[in-house]
DNA sequence: GTGAAAGCGCTAACAC
DNA sequence: GTGTTAGCGCTTTCAC
């Protein structure tokens, strides 16, 4: 029913052996014979079966790629740019969501193992004890994308979120403000707890304001969390005059928050959000972003992978990419 | 090294088809035995491979995807779908990138026939003669998920575009409009130019007002192209005064280029969107949209994919989401 | 430059 | 309830 390798070989009169280097492109075929079995094979129509062939040669062509939720613009961009990789590479991507939820990323880390994937790129805003573990018994090479794990056993591409975290809030404080607001996604999130809130009591201390409890809004990462958080902040004796967030929808619930109780953006307060998706534009004013560049750490993390699979030589296992910041009308000049 | 389905059956003193036996949950096998057996897998740390597993069985529980581009909320949200029942029923995901083009969406069909997934879900905008025959030739089922195919050979989840458009422009109508824009992506989708732009049609039709070309704009599907949109026909001698656009990006660009010149909605313009992704809670003031179910589209496609490939008796391959139209403040009551 | 043959790790009759 | 065995479709030595 299906053609298989041996009907080509039958038909071409040669072996299955020859059929292989044929379709693998092996040089050491001479050209009648590889046009004769050409031939034979769009005939019969024969395409490899790739599961037999991972059997045989213990490659898959395939990675694996674990986000927490495909659904969010966030990752999506980063799974784009892995995906974009991927092919370049002529692998295939097994995309799984996670939901940050440790037993799954772990069950979903088996998986991938099970069948066989020639390597993984994995995002996990919190990587465990109990996953760190998993992964070093890998059978296969593992990439962490936009994620941090403080031993630095695993190849990951990031950007330096303290510091660019620092210079927003830099930005702010530079624009003449003392009390800014640091918005964002729950602190169970290495980045934003150890990263990104660092860089904010950074510049905070460098230029002598105290940290304000207060001030600290980590609670989720959603459009209505952001004008929730607004709403709660502007109530204080001495609310917020700008707002440093997590992400673009945070920063855009602040906005519109702000703007439903007759404030205006950025004459009364300033807002810098840490993400500069496609949103981002979107809005009015137009957010001033710190630029995350999900789509290159995709990408870059992906190519990584490639090389590690090939094993070629790679000297720098940990990559920085670097940041810059979107100035746009949510903050003044 | 790795170890395999034998070491375990020489490690419990069982055969292979024992272990095999106890690892597919097979019922027959004495308690005892099933415990030993376990029990020596745990030590051992044996992973079933399912390479090999899907070369004997012909079944490799893992399902294609083909969709436009994951990094756009529209087929994120789809895909998301796929993925939840797809998980639900033990299979995992292929994920590709399409990006509209024919000649890689056959690649891809082709690329996914010869990893021998066990169905594949599509998303392409365009069905044509040449994907319909390479689908019509597939070695495993395929489900259409939200894209039309007129001749209806192939299973396909959707709404009804047409009647749903008629809805969204009527109650334009209704408040009292007579120059209404149609704003889309291209015609080179069949959804646009032969279901939303019908359905328009049809709703002028009935009220007596005449279709006027300078008002049907089906240009890119882009925050940027909605404003451009919106400005080209801001300047005709008789402009718009209403808008049913085919996304909730195309919609937020036409407010956004109305608000720049002066122009209030829904007072001076109303504005309904074909879409309903969380953007539309997130701009001022929020679209008034029709909702396009497309994680259910996903969702559902997925579970009559599974019905399919178990050979489940399934009457209905086509099948038909309700649709309802969400009233927000883009329009007046 | 080409062929023979031994696996890859598992499932699925079939026999007992 | 359990074991034997023949593949699944391909790659990969190893000969020639």
């Amino acid at each position: 029913m299906t053609v298989t390798i041996y009907d080509v070989a039958r038909e071409a009169n040669v072996s299955m052996a020859t059929v292989s280097r044929v379709v693998n492109g092996n040089p050491n075929v001479k050209p009648t014979t590889r046009k004769k079995v050409l031939e034979v094979i769009d005939r019969l129509e024969y395409r490899p079966n790739a599961v037999a062939r991972g059997l045989a040669s213990k490659k898959t062509t395939t990675v694996g790629v674990i986000i927490p939720d495909i659904s969010n613009v966030f990752y999506a961009e980063l799974a784009r740019g892995i995906e974009d990789i991927a092919t370049m590479y002529r692998y295939n991507i097994i995309l799984s969501n996670s939901d940050q939820n440790e037993a799954k990323e772990i069950e979903l880390l088996d998986t991938m193992y099970g069948k066989q994937v020639d390597g993984i790129v994995m995002m996990s805003e919190n990587v465990s004890e109990a996953i760190l573990d998993k992964m070093s018994h890998s059978p296969s090479p593992i990439v962490l994308a936009g994620s941090v794990e403080d031993s630095k056993q695993i190849p990951a591409v990031n950007i330096d979120y303290v510091q660019a975290a620092y210079e927003a809030v830099k930005k702010l404080i530079d624009n003449g403000h003392k009390r800014i607001a640091f918005v964002s996604g729950p602190f169970t999130s290495t980045i934003n707890k150890e990263h990104k809130f660092v860089g904010y009591q950074k510049a905070l201390e460098e230029a002598g304001i105290a940290l304000d409890d207060n001030l600290v809004l980590a609670a989720e990462d959603s459009y209505d969390s952001g004008m929730e958080d607004f709403t709660h902040a502007n109530e204080l004796a001495d609310p917020p005059t700008a707002y440093f967030t997590g992400s673009d929808e945070l920063a855009i619930g602040i906005i519109h928050a702000a703007q439903d109780v007759g404030k205006s953006v950025p004459d009364d307060i300033e807002v810098i959000s840490f993400e500069n998706s496609k949103l981002a534009r979107m809005v009015r004013p137009q957010l001033t972003s710190m630029v995350l560049p999900l789509y290159d750490i995709g990408a870059v993390s992906m190519r990584l992978l490639t090389k590690i699979m090939n094993k070629e030589q790679t000297e720098q296992l940990q990559v920085v990419l670097p940041h810059r910041m979107e100035e746009r009308n949510s903050t003044k000049a």
